[in-house]
DNA sequence: TTTCTTAATTGGAATTGTTCTTGATAAAGA
DNA sequence: TCTTTATCAAGAACAATTCCAATTAAGAAA
């Protein structure tokens, strides 16, 4: 179903201080770490051409093609999960505690939404006996505290 | 936002008996009507280009174009819901209940979870207050009860 | 360090699901 | 019937993403 051969297992071994730990398999490149650390710098939920535009100030030559493969490195290794909403472009996010997303209709704004109970959640749900979960994906959308006050745009 | 000027609100009209009843603003052609029935004899959430292929035996002169506006004209009248799980083609779902969708990695298959409180749903996210929501949606991903049993593919 | 091996990067072309455009049709209302 | 408007069909267009082949750079070994 994947379309590389990328193991099973996320490749997070929490490394050195400060330095990024992918897994074994993968190097850390230069576009890798600036990837990363623009996504760190900015919680805003980028795309990838954003992401690419943000990134080309640190590293002019990179490419587009490239920035797809780091997010796709990064995502496999946990370090970063891939946020979908809708049929809209993925965005990213490197938020690894358990979360949700809302999206402000308004505004535009994705922001990031705490699970405070993970175990109720699953217990809301209505699941078949003997499923096996892996990942639940929780997207809101609506319109932010602030677009209902009337700050809108 | 919203590329064509559908209204805001759902035109469910819950009409005539058995009749499909789209907003006062659409009209129920031979091809809406097929597209739904298509939708609601076989549960098994389509992809549009599913649709067409199961439509097309009922309604040979049809084009995908018009799957996908009819596909678009009974979404935006609330009678069929978007599925959309990660980045893979949409699917199309006419429960009109609140539910999750468990997308089993091992056979592909997408099934309905029924919310079994929404209530409890809501406060196990911790949205900023005066956040107002219009839509949740809940993706699962893992294998399912028949695929964990090794009645695999 | 230098070499060696292999993975990663590039740039552009290709793919894919979806949307748009245009003209023809058909339905609804006057 | 006449007029108006929505819908349909076919293909072109589009945008996000992925693929490809050649080049470059990491990290391991010597």
């Amino acid at each position: 179903m994947a379309r590389k051969n990328f193991p099973d297992a996320p490749g997070v071994h929490s490394g050195g201080e400060g330095g990024l730990a992918l897994g074994p398999e993968f190097r850390l490149t230069k576009q890798r770490r600036e990837v990363f650390e623009v996504l760190t710098a900015q919680r805003d939920h980028p795309t990838a051409t954003e992401v690419f535009v943000r990134v080309k100030e640190r590293v002019p030559g990179i490419s587009l093609a490239t920035v797809y493969n780091c997010l796709e490195t990064l995502t496999h290794s946990g370090l970063v999960r891939q946020v979908n909403l809708d049929r809209a472009p993925s965005r990213y996010c490197p938020n690894l505690q358990e979360h949700a997303h809302f999206h402000c209709e308004s505004c535009g704004r994705i922001s990031d939404v705490a699970l405070q109970d993970p175990l109720a959640l699953e217990s809301a749900l209505a699941l078949p006996p003997g499923s096996q979960v892996h990942r639940t994906e929780i997207a809101i959308s609506g319109v932010c505290p602030a677009c209902v006050g009337g700050n809108d745009k």
